[in-house]
DNA sequence: CGGAAATATTGACACTGTCAATATGGGTAA
DNA sequence: TTACCCATATTGACAGTGTCAATATTTCCG
């Protein structure tokens, strides 16, 4: 069986997914609701509640897919030939790149409430993009100070530099 | 005529505003809407639309008042006799503290939906607190090279840090 | 082949923001 | 004082939302 066939609609997770996406980017936050998703795709309304469960779980596991991009644009250079300021440029680029393509969904990517906060694919993904960050960082010279400082202060001094320039 | 008591029901557009942020602080901002205010409050579920427009007013009033909040948290000590150090310790700890201290409100404060982002009164309000950041970020020495990156790459740094911390 | 489980639909419900029409009362000019 | 105007508040309605229970449909597997 097609693998994009399987079941009554096919792969209705990714398809809800992809639609939110657009929905998201063209209409913003205020534009996008699960039914018009599903009118999108061309299924019911509650369609979704197998998947997602609620709204939370949509929004999550498309936030999800977007940390997942975002660590891929961060790491464009990772497999070059590169030198290690290069690399660092390129995650740092990568990063405002991406919220400069996505500003929507960047946003929901830092919205507290809307999301299922403790997700474990969420969780993941956000400290996958903290890993590259803390790489950054370590390689600045901001590692003064104490061992915890190294892992701590300064890859969050990094991400919050960089967050707030794109915002 | 009491000031309290003006037109029908009294200074109804504070009364929102309080109620808002009641709510905003309990319940979060997926527990907030105009019906819960205008219940809280004790009046029609219209009765906002005057004052507000929609609840993109409302939420942007309020917000606005937050950061009205957080310019004096920021500026606590201004009129003491504390020297430049300590004003400015007193600046960032006064920003954190005021993100602690109102979660859901601080959240809202940086959200690209649900506000009035030209509104005037708002702008306004977030200059002010901007100023203060720059005067922080000019104190510290970070004004190397032009006065254009002192007057913007600065304080957008500053902002950045002390942003991303409290998140 | 047949039951079990996964998946999708239907219908309903409470809740939301918004609007038009209407009512109410204060301020003010005659 | 009186009559009018306008700011303010209420009522009723509407479309849209997320969510749930009950039901139907399809696939999977023994």
């Amino acid at each position: 069986m097609d693998a994009a066939r399987k079941y009554h609609h096919g792969n209705l997770k990714e398809a809800f997914l992809k639609a939110a996406r657009d929905l998201l980017e063209r209409d913003g936050l205020g534009g996008l609701s699960l039914r018009k998703c599903a009118e999108k795709v061309g299924v019911s309304h509650a369609a979704p509640k197998n998947h997602f469960g609620n709204i939370a779980g949509l929004l999550t596991a498309m936030v999800t897919t977007g940390y997942a991009e975002l660590a891929v644009m961060m790491t464009a250079d990772a497999n070059t030939n590169a030198d290690r300021k290069r690399r660092r440029d390129q995650a740092l680029l990568g990063y405002v790149a991406f919220a400069q393509a996505n500003p929507a969904l960047y946003d929901l990517m830092f919205s507290r409430d809307r999301l299922v906060q403790d997700d474990p694919d969420l969780l993941q993904q956000v400290r996958a993009c903290f890993v590259i960050l803390a790489d950054c960082s370590a390689e600045l010279g901001w590692h003064h100070g104490s061992l915890e400082d190294k892992a701590g202060k300064g890859q969050v001094a990094m991400w919050s530099l960089v967050h707030g320039y794109a915002q």
